[in-house]
DNA sequence: CACTTTTCCCAAAACGTTTTGGAAAAAGGA
DNA sequence: TCCTTTTTCCAAAACGTTTTGGGAAAAGTG
């Protein structure tokens, strides 16, 4: 229980005056130095039990809590993670980016750390922001998100030797730690799946181009037509651009739709399903019926859709918690190298995915 | 440009070395005293205006970047603000709080300023994330979203004087600072055009209960109602539940227009959006033909549907810089009361705002 | 008892800044 | 020239912790 401190609160627009005690004081409160409180509150061995439990009980009761600040500035580390995110490219599409953010966050509290966060518009500012934290000494680590396949992000932490774990991969030959979902084992899953209900026609509507995921979607679905025997068809793919993924997934599903063979089946990243719905209405086509459909991301409009939509579903929080233990482990100086994890992705049979009419 | 330190950087596994020097080195390198060093960095004006030149240049040069840690120490400040979202409220619909948490971010970079993010799953954990920064002394300053008709964050802050701006208001009688959207004039707005138009039944798909700006919203409306010489029929207003947005607002769509005599017209939140979109065309509806509607604020879907949504569009970033820079005025000491800002709502008319048919 | 070991505690240093309170040197005034 | 003022710099203290390197008292050992 939190108790109300008869505290030395001043009102004259001084702003707050903080009414927490501090190690010097509470040290004065038992009769002790403050070494020895210190030492007590952090389990140390050469602390007797009954003091222990007496220094222990009077921070309680004090509300002592040892500044932070203070504290960073002899261990020498900030305590403090940072992330970056880049609202153009909208991630942060209902669940998906907002599930691993409260992974990561959570995690970092447990840790006694803090989670500082960037806001960039473009590219650029995404460095100067990174760069920023760096070289600013404000972080211990960096957690990054959204992946490019080049990745300058990458290229320059490395050179700092400075801790950081991906969300997603690059293309990169030095060790590193990530965490990424399995695009390619989703999309091979997916696209066996439709091919196994008699799907021989199954468009892919791609993420954009320079980007890291899309790659293994793509990756994916190329084996997953093959495994299945079937031919891979130039025209059954399309890429959307992440800055407007409705208007060009609308577009390209018009365009899948005047092959002369259209697919019977679409592979898509659930972002984009707005703009495909809009087209296949257009084309008077129904969603589940005439074209089956499977997303990737459990976003809410696939569940209340109907027909309700068939999903690729990745863990978010749980890869948000592991990101954090992980980054922890290199902190500590462990081997970046040791952590590259690349996490199942769960397929949830919905309505839209039926074999074909 | 950045320049690349001949740093001491070590590589066996004992993590990230600091290349950078620190006060002390540089002034060595001047043969200056820190204090000199420091107070020609900061402007004072009892360093001359050559020995300033000098360390300034050699501080570009050497890429030298006072430790924020032990800057803060000594400040006794942490240059940090805090502030905490949860998910399952949905507030992350698209650009609406990515744009507020835009402004923000931005405002307190620009201010030397650190933002730290808790993720909250509920209201309990809300509270309690809260309380570690303002208590465990992490932040000097908070920003409050989601507002509630009664929220326990703003006494709470109250009783600490401890510096606070909401984006929003609650019911409280002790003065505070905030920064709102005027709902209730947007609303107003909304209704009368929408009265304008010749609409007699106009119904209000309001968010939900216990949450404050639903409450401007409503009377916004009854205003409008008032105003246009239209009575106000209960049967019109139906309340959606933040947890599940769309599933809600289609249950409360159908309900409408079991009515005897059925709205014309609907005034909603965008983010219920998908459900109404849904409810109608279960009714064969067509949007902005059978029933006009004007949603609050400008999501992506508002701007590719087809026809396309007209709405009611905060200005999320300019008030997110708004915030800030109250907050550090607060935290300078300044009464709260005296910032409270009200922003005005712009209409935007697209398709679904034509007469009744 | 004398000696060693263990237990328990603490003073001082350190982390890297900024601020305080001068002090020396230079310039100005008579 | 002597005194005052201004300019320019700096040593020391302070911020609140944790860590280092003992040291005194108590407990064990012969």
């Amino acid at each position: 229980m939190f108790l109300e401190q008869s505290g030395n609160r001043i009102g004259f627009g001084e702003g707050f005056k903080s009414m927490t005690i501090n190690l010097k004081q509470l040290s004065k409160l038992l009769n002790l130095s403050p070494t020895t409180v210190s030492r007590a509150l952090a389990d140390y061995p050469d602390v007797s039990a009954k003091t222990r439990a007496r220094v222990k009980q009077m921070a309680i009761q004090q509300g002592y809590q040892p500044n932070p600040v203070a504290r960073r500035l002899q261990k020498g580390k900030t305590e403090t993670i940072g992330i970056v995110i880049t609202p153009e490219q909208n991630y942060f599409s209902d669940t998906f980016f907002i599930d691993l953010l409260s992974g990561i966050s959570n995690q970092i509290t447990r840790a006694g750390y803090e989670l500082i966060l960037g806001v960039a518009s473009d590219e650029e500012h995404e460095m100067q922001s990174m760069r920023r934290m760096v070289e600013g000494k404000r972080v211990d680590g960096m957690i990054l998100t959204l992946i490019r396949e080049q990745d300058p992000r990458v290229g320059y932490l490395l050179d700092r030797d400075f801790p950081f774990v991906l969300y997603g991969r690059t293309r990169e030959t030095r060790p590193y730690a990530f965490v990424d979902m399995d695009g390619k084992q989703a999309f091979e899953k997916a696209c066996t799946y439709l091919a196994g209900l008699g799907h021989r026609r199954i468009a892919l509507l791609n993420g954009e181009p320079g980007f890291m995921f899309p790659v293994g979607c793509r990756e994916g679905y190329e084996s997953g037509l093959f495994l299945s025997g079937l031919e891979l068809d130039p025209d059954l793919i399309r890429e959307w651009k992440h800055k407007d993924p409705s208007q060009s997934s609308y577009r390209w599903t018009l365009e899948l739709f005047k092959n002369d063979n259209p697919p019977t089946a679409i592979l898509f990243q659930t972002e984009a399903v707005n703009g495909i719905f809009k087209g296949l209405d257009e084309l008077n086509l129904q969603p589940g019926k005439d074209v089956a459909l499977i997303g990737y991301d459990d976003l809410e409009i696939a569940r209340i859709h109907r027909p309700s939509l068939s999903v690729l579903r990745p863990q978010a929080k749980e890869a948000g918690q592991r990101v954090v233990n992980i980054l922890m482990e290199v902190i500590k100086g462990e081997d970046p190298g040791k952590f590259q994890e690349i996490h199942q992705v769960e397929m949830v049979i919905r309505e839209t995915s039926l074999p074909p009419s």
